[in-house]
RNA sequence: GCGAAAGUAGCUCAGUGGUAGAGCUCCACCUUGCCAAGGUGGAUGUCGCGGGUUCAAGUCCCGUCUUUCGCUCCA
């Protein structure tokens, strides 16, 4: 069984596969199962090290290109448990509830609402005309009590998408923020949803976070800024997260497909091994959030354009991304395992590398000693010091010079600076590039802004 | 939730009723003057968890939890 396992491993051309990334993840800390001394819970992951500072930089990147290099858009950190109302309005309550069934037969599962009715009325099977179970209900969105009495009145839910506190705070960030229509609102944060099945590692699990910016237009120049913000954020994950253009797409949402409140949907897409998979959505969400809180609340919530005096409900173009779920498409593209030569043995020497964009990699310099004795120790520990200031570093001594740089290939290190006998006469070190694995020589005063430069004008090979 | 498979060291796995194993990893020292796997020594496990059968259970039986693959769907 073991060997039919790994025959069956599905592996993308640079030899990534779901099996090699979980390994990876877990052996340097990047991603631990959750609760594990206990056995586990379903679904549920930990962040490492390694992980944390991967996901922290993700998010970073995706707020700084979001939110400060953007003139009009801002910031918003909403809480995770939200007025009931806010669901019903936003028709989650509704739309988030699926009635199942399963055929007793051949074990296929339904959404009761989903079948012919004269299916529903006979509770038959259309596949197998076998019998169905009678339907239970199953809400997406997880319960629980806020105050001490549990009934029903004190029911919460925990929030199934970030996006409703941007649309419940609209008129407090229009009242208090002089933002002017064209303008955005981002929010980063947890969102929760009890999921019927949840799959492949951290690609879909209960709790998630979401990277969520929603753009206010005046209605019927909506299509233009879909059109705009779609451009965006494909370049987004070329540009800034160093993701091979090759492995990204989008996906149009058909009629069937589109969510209750969308007029348009594009997904960006990822070729995972395991096929073509959502990223992030574009979605024109037209006027409906705020239409229906507006109508739930029962107070009028609309724009007031300054200049024209006309008043309106403005139209939505959403942009949510998946933030664990980029650190999944960071760790899955960069993973490569490559063959450089041939080992004293004359076996193939393979190295497993990745190619993270250093805006991304949880350490940007390695500081390695090429021996330890001889004061070179000490030496790198200052030069190490001293780049900690503006990068997040390591140092290593244990171990042949080689051995230590692959060691930083396999979690992503861009750039290993090596401390030699040189380096105490001429006040130099050498630094070793991880893609090219080439090495130059820097003088020790020009070496942070050289590795600057390096992060800021690096392009994945 | 239903069906199928799996769970033994940090990782990958061997171990079919009789003292818990291997490779890699990790730690210390030596070696190493720029691309891993050289030397010496060392650490690591309630064999997922609970119960049962047996003189004896990692191994057989029952339960349970978790993971993986399908059904479902979507950030």
């Amino acid at each position: 069984m073991a060997k039919e396992k790994k025959a069956n491993q599905i592996c993308n051309k640079f030899g990534a596969s779901m099996e090699k990334i979980v390994s990876l993840a877990k052996r340097r800390g990047f991603v631990y199962p959750s609760s594990e001394i206990y056995g586990g819970l379903s679904a549920t992951w930990d962040y490492g090290p390694l992980g944390v500072e991967l996901k922290k930089n993700i998010q970073e990147i995706w707020w700084k290109e979001m939110t400060r290099l953007q003139d009009n858009i801002v910031g918003l950190d909403a809480a995770i448990m939200m007025h009931p109302r806010t669901w019903e309005a936003s028709g989650h309550v509704e739309n988030f509830s699926d009635p199942l069934v399963d055929c007793k037969q051949c074990k296929t599962r339904f959404r009761e609402d989903k079948l012919p009715q004269e299916n529903i009325d006979n509770k038959q099977c259309p596949e197998c005309g076998g019998e169905l179970t009678e339907p239970r209900q199953f809400n997406l969105m997880f319960t629980t009590h806020l105050g001490p009495v549990q009934d029903s009145g004190s029911v919460v839910y925990l929030r199934p998408e970030t996006a409703q506190g941007i649309f419940v705070n609209f008129k407090n960030v229009v009242d208090t923020s002089r933002v002017q229509i064209p303008f955005g609102i981002a929010q980063v944060g947890k969102a929760f949803r009890n999921e019927i099945t949840t799959k492949n590692f951290i690609f879909r699990t209960c709790e998630f976070e979401q990277m969520e910016m929603q753009f206010f237009v005046k209605p019927g120049t909506d299509d233009e800024w879909f059109e705009y913000w779609k451009e965006q954020r494909m370049k987004y994950y070329v540009e800034q997260l160093g993701i091979l253009p090759e492995n990204l797409h989008f996906h149009q949402h058909g009629e069937g497909e589109l969510a209750h409140y969308a007029k348009d949907a594009y997904d960006v897409e990822y070729q995972y091994p395991f096929g073509w998979e959502e990223q992030e959505g574009i979605h024109n969400r037209t006027d409906f959030d705020l239409g229906r809180h507006s109508e739930y609340c029962g107070k009028e919530i609309n724009y007031l354009d300054p200049q024209t005096n006309e008043r309106y409900i403005p139209y939505v173009i959403e942009t949510s991304a998946g933030l664990t779920r980029s650190v999944l498409v960071c760790l899955m593209d960069a993973y490569h395992e490559e063959t450089i030569g041939e080992d004293k043995n004359g076996k193939p020497d393979v190295r497993t590398v990745l190619h993270l964009h250093p805006n991304v990699a949880p350490i940007k310099v390695a500081v390695l000693p090429l021996v330890k004795k001889d004061g070179l120790a000490e030496l790198a520990k200052d030069i190490q010091k001293e780049l900690s200031e503006d990068f997040a570093t390591f140092y290593d001594q244990s171990g042949a010079i080689g051995r230590r740089y692959r060691r930083q290939d396999e979690i992503g290190t861009p750039f290993c600076v090596t401390v030699d006998y040189d380096s105490k006469d001429n006040n130099d070190v050498t630094v070793r590039f991880r893609d090219s694995m080439e090495q130059i020589r820097v003088p020790r005063a020009e070496l942070a802004a050289r590795l600057r430069q390096e992060i800021k004008n690096y392009k994945r090979a």
